[in-house]
DNA sequence: ACTGTAATGGCATCGGGTGCAGAATGTCAC
DNA sequence: GTGACATTCTGCACCCGATGCCATTACAGT
């Protein structure tokens, strides 16, 4: 065979939607009508395909909110690989998870929505815990790096838990009152941290010297 | 009537179980074939009794591994409420949450146990995280109390979920780790906080002054 | 037209969960 | 004992989310 396998990476049948596409209308339906009032026939017969079809672009129903999560994921390590190693654990948590919590104002109520989707639906409740595990898995990854440790350590885990509780206290509060800031309730969800982890026994690892404390 | 409703207050049919009995023999099936391999049926036929009636007892098979939660929630009120008021803020946090996770060691095995089910299992860490809010508003309780604020406000949000993260991190690596002592991964896990929590500007409310800080 | 490939779609099936009507089991008064 | 009443249990029909299997459709290259 002389084909090289570049002149079509398109062979076989199209798709005939996309994820996004698919989460769009799903959260649209779930706004309109609720989410346990919505089922999966109606958001298939919405966008046109059988319901067999849905489940193979998302494993669920409850998957639907989240969208590409993958993605986001991805952000948020790509996020803090970018901090230089000089700057203190604290502020460097502080910087990620400010930076990936900020958009431009356009899609404020879209992101709206969606959060108050996730946060307040219980079947979504549930199926969002799942999704923390990888993102705490990012922080704690970056933390052992910091300091030295394992992942699976105890305080790169404590970190993990700790930065995922600020991050959802400040979106339940954001969700409850419009005019909040959320980047301001972030950071100061983060201050209690900022005074603690750094000067706590935590941040000194097995084999580190007082790594990030300048 | 003449009846003063003391002579009995067993009047009807009595239950067949009760919801100790059950959850009892659903852990145990859990862990014999596994949570998802273990139907609603094998549990009802197991104890006796009809599906339906299983359903009269749980709202749902999720709910079998925590039993009768609210009675923990109500023990952990207590213990909070327990604690004089001069003593400091994150102590009494600290207190509580060890005393709440402090058991007798011949309980040690079934207390891993079901948490081993509960933290683990991907369907119920799920369903956890409902119950967790009904913890996280202890604390939060708690905390506007002693600072003055509101139960949903920013701060006592943020120590409901600050505290509930330490308890899950001390947990996961107790399951870990066999040898570990709870005890002692909570009091590292609150380290951080207690650094924090006391010096931060969070802990001062609007209308206190320097609440718990002798 | 033919072939290989990738996606769709229908169908049967399973398990969790609910509403409903009626049977079963108990207490009390007479 | 018999009837009235209360409480729980149970069987049945039904909805919905999810999965495995296999046929069907749509497309690209030869």
């Amino acid at each position: 065979m002389r084909s090289r396998r570049k002149p079509s990476a398109r062979v076989g049948r199209r798709p005939s939607t996309t994820k996004e596409g698919l989460s769009a209308i799903g959260i649209e339906l779930f706004q309109r009508a609720g989410f346990d009032e919505t089922s999966v026939d109606d958001i298939a017969e919405e966008a046109g395909i059988a319901r067999r079809t849905f489940f193979r672009y998302f494993p669920s129903k409850n998957a639907l909110a989240w969208g590409d999560f993958d993605a986001h994921l991805d952000h948020m390590r790509n996020l803090l690989a970018a901090i230089p190693d000089d700057v203190p654990l604290t502020e460097a948590l502080t910087t990620a998870i400010l930076d990936f919590n900020t958009f431009p104002d356009s899609e404020a109520d879209r992101h709206r929505a969606r959060m108050s989707l996730i946060l307040r639906t219980p079947a979504l409740q549930g199926y969002s815990s799942v999704m923390y595990e990888g993102w705490r898995r990012v922080v704690a990854e970056f933390t052992a790096r910091r300091t030295g440790a394992s992942p699976d350590d105890h305080m790169p885990r404590t970190c993990g838990y700790l930065l995922l509780g600020v991050a959802l206290a400040a979106y339940e509060e954001w969700l409850d009152n419009p005019a909040a800031n959320l980047r301001e309730l972030l950071a100061t969800g983060m201050q209690p941290l900022t005074a603690g982890l750094d000067y706590s026994g935590l941040t000194v690892a097995p084999h580190s010297t007082e790594v990030g404390l300048p």
